[in-house]
DNA sequence: TCCTGTTATTAACATTTCATTAACGCATAA
DNA sequence: TTATGCGTTAATGAAATGTTAATAACAGGA
């Protein structure tokens, strides 16, 4: 389980970046000016930072000196309004931290902090680093499908395509679609190649009963789950 | 025992350095480039660095954020001859980094480190000297490979390469991944001489059943223990 | 400087892997 | 029915990798 400290003094932006957080499967505790949070960091053991730049009571840079001068090292990002000068920033990112200037989107938070934990080692095995689908689970870190006990190896192909369908089920991915993304262009041979492939992963697949690789004739194709 | 990477281009400043810090008891390993600098950070473990910004083939700020994005969090003191402004210093300072203005006494720079030594006191331990793999250890510091009496030595590019697979087991590592870390570019060549790299690590390595190096075709390669 | 041993790189050839293409049969829709 | 789209298996060929050997680069010593 990872945990993350969030100060934020603005309602809205807390409560949509904790929400969002949650919903990845983060543990977020939300703090509302700069000392809180410091008390907070004080009370529990967190594995990131994100701390707003204007805060009342304490700013958090302010707050981000007194965690390094305790001695902690953990990645810290900072929430900016305010786009800072060059050097400073990459003073930051020296430091193992990043920064984003609102707006920013949640995807692009999402990605930065996956990416600290990644160079930081986390073992973040709790993490979006697996989609299950029914009985089976793809694991996206190893390129692998597991059933039970049994695991079978993935090409880097058969991975693109089934995490494609994976990521949403019970919905139709049109051919059009899946050709472009992942092939990069669309013609004859490449949608029989196409073809090909999900004939494979419906080998893969059919040791679940309720997991059917259906196709809509014309459209495309639906993992239903 | 505390390993020290000094990175300093001026051949008499190196020494002084050098040779006072094995006088107050430290492990020193100097090199004389950035390139060279960024070789030595990934053959073995240190505990601190010490770097010049003003370096040849790549400069110190440079092979900081190599050292950064690497996933490595270690300390870093900057030696530097001009001044920076403020707000750049503060960047560093948050990152658990700090910096020395030349001339600087050694008295000074020794105790910059004790007290960043001092602030790390709690992760001093976490610093590896041996990795074990499978029947085998790994040992960082002898550079050597062990399994029960006997032991075969490795150059430094084995040792790169099997720390780099081995301190990540069973997870994919790019190849792309390891070229830009160990070989810092990318070409045909460099990528055959890996696959040899790769060939001699298994016949080391061969004589563990239960610990294969595993190839994933167009990826990269996996350790599986 | 010239050796000499060590190590990394390149060459050369064998082998494996995998996406694509081919081929043939069935299903669907007009 | 007929044309087109899809399902499946097998064949093909290009690219990636495995392996061994030859060469180049380099450091250290005589």
């Amino acid at each position: 389980m990872i945990n993350i400290l969030l100060v934020e003094d603005d309602e809205t932006l807390g409560f949509v970046v904790e929400d969002n957080l949650l919903q990845e499967g983060y543990c977020v505790t939300r703090k509302k000016d700069g000392k809180l949070g410091w008390e907070a960091f004080n009370q529990s053991s967190f594995d990131i930072c994100l701390l707003d730049v204007m805060l009342p009571e304490m700013d958090g840079f302010t707050l981000a000196e007194k965690i390094r001068s305790a001695g902690n090292l953990m990645p810290i990002i900072f929430l900016t309004a305010k786009s800072l000068p060059e050097d400073r920033i990459r003073g930051f990112k020296l430091g193992g931290d990043d920064y984003l200037t609102k707006p920013f989107s949640m995807e692009e938070l999402i990605l930065r902090i996956e990416a600290i934990l990644r160079r930081m080692d986390v073992k973040a095995t709790a993490s979006p680093l697996g989609i299950s689908l029914g009985s089976y689970q793809l694991d996206l870190k190893n390129q692998r499908l597991t059933y039970g006990a049994t695991c079978i190896d993935l090409t880097a192909r058969e991975m693109g395509l089934l995490k494609m369908l994976a990521e949403r089920p019970n919905e139709i991915i049109p051919r059009e679609e899946i050709l472009s993304r992942l092939w990069g262009k669309n013609d004859y041979f490449l949608g029989r190649s196409l073809d090909v492939f999900i004939s494979r992963l419906r080998k893969y697949l059919n040791k679940d009963e309720n997991l059917r690789l259906v196709s809509v004739h014309g459209v495309g194709f639906r993992l239903e789950v």
